[in-house]
DNA sequence: GTCTATACTGTGATAGAC
DNA sequence: GTCTATCACAGTATAGAC
């Protein structure tokens, strides 16, 4: 019995380890084909039925893997966080341009949510009824919005006034773009120009000229 | 029969009139039930049934006097262009003191935003999965606009760009205010300095100090 | 332990009697 | 115009097959 217990856990728990990735893999293909109906039918569009179809198995076999319908989109908007996350990750800040920074990172984050309108609207508006994130799932938006304000500390901008400005006319852009304009570029084409007028709000003084390679 | 009819015209015709004042009255007063119902409960958040019982009616008779249930969102959708057409009458512009009229503007329209939830997502967010306004209903959105245009050309702003910066930096604050801050004035307070930095980039002086009553 | 089958309540919408 | 009855489908839940 001892013995069958020695060698009988670490395979049970190996078991137990392929079976979590297995489990992991069916929630994330949920997941993405719930991205997928959402971007065809939009975010409220869709059925379990319909999504449970989509992945090759039954509604109720869902529950397996989501609590609810909810606990679907809660992934989602964790997912949608996470991914703005990494994007940022990617941004370039050269604090000795705050201007061509800010520029290069108000362009970057108005693609990133004017790509996807489902996502834009999962992560910033109200549209399923009901739908409150969990803990979980509001901490990930919560990180991403710390690494917001930690690199614009970088920059010198630290006053909540300036942030909440800035976060204001990005939302403000991309929400016209997405209502007024879905796919075109009316409201695009004025990022540059908000950038400049909060710049100028801010106080930064011009860019210097950007070095030349040699 | 000549006799008939001379006199039974007259007195159909005022019976139709009176008949469609009372189906007017109806419809308005489902409208009512409507906005009231989205307010308590999210505008996706209620059913025909609980609409119709809340008009002392049951559901099928809805279909009576709306065609659907998106019929009923273009009602309000039209309603809520009408209202904020509306209150831009009763904007006071002085030519002489853009600086201020725009302040004033931004504020009231602020106000107008955000004391609704279900108004703003209605007329300014895609929050009903499929809903589109018919023809009339955009026709009081449009209205609404050429307005707005008309008073900015007034103060001397007529730049399609400097139009659509400004829509979006107020429903922005607004948008942001909504979703991060319902109820409370982080967004709020920042409405002052929008209006500034947009005058400033328009390039207005500033204001001369107001006329003193005598 | 994972899935199927099925059921419960409620949804928007329609048909037809009065 | 108002009702009852009904439809197909929704989200959700549970019982039970394997």
């Amino acid at each position: 019995m001892f013995d069958e217990t020695e060698r009988g856990l670490p395979s049970s728990r190996l078991r137990d380890r392929v079976r979590e990735a297995r489990v992991d893999a069916t929630r994330e293909a949920v997941i993405e084909a719930a991205w997928e109906l959402s971007r065809r039918t939009g975010l409220t569009g869709w059925s379990l039925r319909q999504l449970a179809r989509e992945v090759g198995l039954k509604a109720p076999t869902l529950y397996a893997y989501f609590d609810s319908k909810h606990a679907i989109f809660d992934a989602m908007f964790c997912e949608g966080w996470t991914a703005l996350s990494e994007l940022a990750v990617t941004w370039p800040i050269d604090t000795d341009r705050p201007r061509a920074s800010l520029r290069a990172g108000a362009h970057s984050w108005f693609t990133f949510s004017t790509t996807e309108l489902v996502r834009f609207q999962l992560m910033n508006q109200r549209v399923i009824n009901g739908f409150e994130p969990s803990p979980e799932a509001y901490a990930a938006s919560t990180i991403s919005y710390e690494r917001f304000t930690a690199q614009f500390a970088a920059l010198g901008i630290v006053d909540p006034a300036h942030l909440d400005l800035w976060t204001a006319i990005c939302s403000g852009l991309a929400g016209q773009q997405l209502a007024n304009d879905p796919g075109g570029t009316r409201w695009e084409r004025l990022v540059d120009d908000a950038v400049t007028l909060f710049c100028d709000h801010v106080g930064f003084p011009p860019d210097p000229p950007p070095v030349e390679e040699p």
